[in-house]
DNA sequence: ACAGCCATGTAACTTGTTACATGATTTT
DNA sequence: AAAATCATGTAACAAGTTACATGGCTGT
């Protein structure tokens, strides 16, 4: 929902036609999320579908320019006035990557992490090194381009810190025993069975 | 791609029939995910064309039993033994938000920013509130559940420091004057007609 | 008898995304 | 004249997701 709505946003601003649309979003992203221009005709048609927009094909010289409607400018409103709500956990492929790991035998998950922190570290280096060499914002997409790059560092320290909490975690639970990979539970075992349950002993 | 390779995992522990994958993830991942059981089927479907997977309709009595292939078995060594890439700007519904906003004039940053932080604070509260009342792990799926609550708070922390960064990197680059939201480049200003800019006022 | 879980699936739809085709105009 | 950019689109696909249909079996 977020790239189609970040057009409809640029699109709030005046009519548009396609082309230029992406030019916008390239600008004010600072190119962060290189668009392909494909993509905004289709999300274009899907707005004018769902009544987001209208099309009007305003010149003779085949220009085809894109409004806001009404109910797409409400849209916009109700976006940027309502916060971005995470459902339940997040679909993070990380976390869940982790999480179904350390239930699976025979997997190193010390080595996962191992690896997961390195790769982030570096990325961590590269973002820091872009962010160091650039100067202070003169216009609203410089801003918003260093706003995008402090996001990404945000959230890289913060899985590097989510790793070594876990790494600790799991050395812990090893440690206090108990936790031992699952099994797959009574694979086969059904139809009669009853094997309820699961779990580990 | 997370789902599918997740459920690849487990099918990797030994064979499966798509009600018991689902339960298996569920487990594993402490519900965190919660699954839809058509989901497993279409993706078993997908895991079977692209020759992850295998169907073997062993029972006479309907049971479908999935296995996976070599190909399926390299696939999930590879991608428990190599990190997960965030490729550019990871395409953050929040951070492109923000990002857009800024360049918008008529927008009050400020307000999206409080909005979206106190919404953040309110699920930080009862994350916490979840791990306090969590025992300690006495099995894999309970330490899964667990890194998976931590991971969310740790993104949340993440997500309130970066705004709290945002607002105070916006206040300075208004202070310094300079900044100025971007009106739409020349709309229209080729092919004959100027029409203006558009904007708010 | 009825509720509820076990079990399998299908059809449809969403957003995101790319590869390709086509042609006009502009720049080099 | 060739290369680049402007400009519009289509077809196709991926992954995720849900609503629905169907039926057997189990416990109350």
């Amino acid at each position: 929902m977020s790239v189609r709505l970040g057009l409809l946003a640029i699109l709030n601003q005046g009519p548009c036609y396609g082309y230029q649309l992406r030019r916008e979003f390239d600008r004010r992203t600072g190119s962060a999320w290189p668009m392909n221009i494909g993509q905004v005709y289709t999300t274009l048609d899907r707005l004018v579908r769902d009544r987001y927009a209208s099309r009007m094909e305003s010149d003779g010289d085949g220009q085809v320019t894109y409004a806001i409607t009404d109910q797409g400018r409400s849209e916009v409103d109700t976006w940027l006035s309502s916060p971005v709500v995470r459902e339940g956990a997040s679909r993070d492929e990380l976390v869940m990557k982790l999480a179904i790991a350390v239930t699976l035998p025979g997997v190193d998950i010390a080595r996962v992490i191992q690896a997961q922190r390195t790769a982030t570290l570096q990325l961590l280096q590269s973002l820091t090194r872009v962010k160091n060499s650039t100067t202070d914002p003169t216009s609203a997409d410089e801003l918003a381009w260093l706003l995008t790059i402090d996001a990404m560092i945000f959230a890289a320290e913060g899985e590097v810190r989510w790793l070594d909490h876990s790494e600790a975690r799991l050395v812990r639970a090893v440690a206090e025993g108990g936790v031992e990979p699952l099994p797959l539970s009574g694979s086969k075992v059904r139809r009669g069975r009853p094997v309820k349950a699961a779990a580990n002993e």
